[in-house]
DNA sequence: GGCTAGCATCGAATCGATTCGATCGAAACG
DNA sequence: CGTTTCGATCGAATCGATTCGATGCTAGCC
């Protein structure tokens, strides 16, 4: 009938059920009772009108929040090639999903200053600086940060870094070997709590340098550096991926595993394109979203900060043997 | 000093530099011109109150945006394990990213009809329905549809699937295959194009079945299904995923590729773990999430509905050979 | 019958900014 | 010198709901 009318509001609805504004609002909201047939004639009315339910943008003003937690991923492209990363996320999801939150992603390129945000999870992917990060805090954002550095404020998730890289470390010195190499991801907090761990066993281990958790990354670093150090006769890894990329390294030079070579991960995903089992260390992924998202609960609620630190598990498999 | 003291808004810091709200509203937007002496002394007040900027929350009620388009994925942790939707996802967050948007995750159990989004991307990820649909439509979100099937007053961007698939069809039948089965996704829109274009040359094809792009998944599909129907010299796949399974598979039970079996996959990815580069039909991802995050800024512009169809290449690897 | 409870409803304040139109001065111009 | 113009600033309206406190009305109780 009428050219391009704006978008009805709750007033309008309310006008046209012939009730007040915030009888309307109840009506919806639920947060106080209103009577069966007031609701009918609310909602009858919207229908008419064609009214789709409270604009969210206006009940975030007033509330004070809009809804929206933010994850902080470092490079979206390499951050979720893992699958330990998409286990933690997808947990996460589910939770927060269920609190009627949803999930923001954040590359930390992008300037997210300008969206309102109820709390940010910092899964720290390698990187332990972070543009946003005072930002946030001087918002008074909550921050839940995963396998970070601690961080005054914020809340922090963590798992047994140290001695889970302490038990694998074990198990390959009782299989006899001395002669242990490190493939590391980049420098991080995680990263140095790992090291420990398997300098607490074999004090003058060595690195063979560091990647990203990729397939491709782990093989082309084990194939430029494998004989730079002298003989080793077991590679531990910091993630199932890299362990993958180096078990088919050493295959394709015609070294096998784990005769010639023990190959060892973490995290303890599945790698189906492997036809061994990995030795790993086992994180509870899920668990560690589900801690994570609820620690954003928990903030976003208002509760004080509690961390989390979760315990893991060797698990023996077919790449490593003795030496 | 004082004790917990709200936090201070525009209008406190207004009032500390002497100037209007509308004056320090300016400073801070630089959407008119504002003298650099006030605007100096607007953000040293701001400074000196703790003043983190304008609330987001404020800022979106009054422009009606919230600077959050969500993603409709699926599931979230099967539709990232392809590398394919990833590289997608990564162009679309940088595009959005750099106009300041944000990429909100929408699993499709959760009810996110509360939250504010700008739009909508609706990658279909082997679904046809979508609980929020309806719901979207009714608040005039402008919907973006990737894959999916065209659906009145939403933009639709997509691949050349019938065609890409008829060219490796017409590749394979050109070495001699005549006994060709296909691994394939579950139903939807694209799924029907791509065994159409399979179809323009083996009019009989056999579908072996139906399974997730998950190498584990094709493994196991292949696994129980491939002696099913007669012989076969060629499994098409939907994705390189899946065709990494069914070549690891068939290996596992001593049938040599591209030897005794020819297989193919779809998208172009990289499948590091394979040690031979499949034949597949390469679709520009990156691209597909340029257009798509563009088609996105349009339609939040208040541009009409332009779709994009992208082309699709066949390249031929050394998973596929004479018959 | 008078008094108290309790439920449904209403009016008004509020959330914290952006933005339109008006005003005021000073510079530019003839 | 009078007038126009333009930039800077201000006041007030507005975005669209939620929510607090007050009011009216009905029912229950002694």
């Amino acid at each position: 009938m009428s050219g391009p009318t704006r978008a009805p509001t709750l007033a309008d609805v309310a006008a046209s059920a012939g009730v007040s504004l915030s009888t309307a609002s109840l009506a919806f909201s639920g947060n106080k009772p209103v009577s069966a047939a007031t609701r009918e004639r609310v909602l009858a009315a919207a229908t008419e009108l064609g009214y789709s339910g409270p604009n969210p943008l206006a009940r975030n003003l007033r509330q004070g929040r809009s809804g929206v937690v933010g994850i902080a991923v470092g490079q979206l492209s390499t951050a979720f090639r893992d699958p330990a990363a998409l286990a933690m996320l997808d947990a996460v999801s589910e939770v927060l999903g269920a609190a009627g939150l949803g999930l923001l992603l954040m590359s930390d390129d992008d300037e997210h200053a300008r969206l309102p945000l109820d709390a940010v999870i910092y899964d720290i992917c390698g990187r332990e600086t972070w543009a946003a990060y005072d930002d946030l805090v001087a918002r008074d954002v909550p921050l839940v940060v995963v396998e970070g550095p601690e961080w005054p404020g914020s809340t922090y998730i963590d798992i047994e870094h140290r001695a889970g890289s302490a038990a694998l470390a074990e198990h390959l010195h009782a299989l006899g070997h001395r002669d242990v190499a490190a493939v590391t991801l980049v420098a991080s907090h995680p990263q140095r709590e790992r090291e420990a761990g398997l300098r607490d066993v074999f004090p003058d281990a060595r690195v063979l340098g560091a990647c990203e958790s990729d397939v491709a990354a782990a093989q082309s670093l084990v194939a430029r550096h494998l004989g730079d150090r002298g003989p080793v006769s077991a590679i531990v890894c910091q993630s199932d991926v890299q362990a993958a990329g180096v078990v088919l390294e050493a295959r394709r030079r015609g070294i096998r595993v784990p005769e010639d070579l023990s190959v060892a991960g973490f995290d303890g995903v599945a790698t189906p394109w492997l036809d061994l089992e990995l030795t790993t260390v086992v994180q509870p992924l899920a668990d560690k979203g589900r801690a994570t998202a609820e620690a954003v609960l928990g903030r976003i609620a208002g509760a004080g900060v509690t961390d989390v630190v979760l315990p893991v598990e060797l698990r023996v498999g077919e790449s490593t043997g003795p030496a």
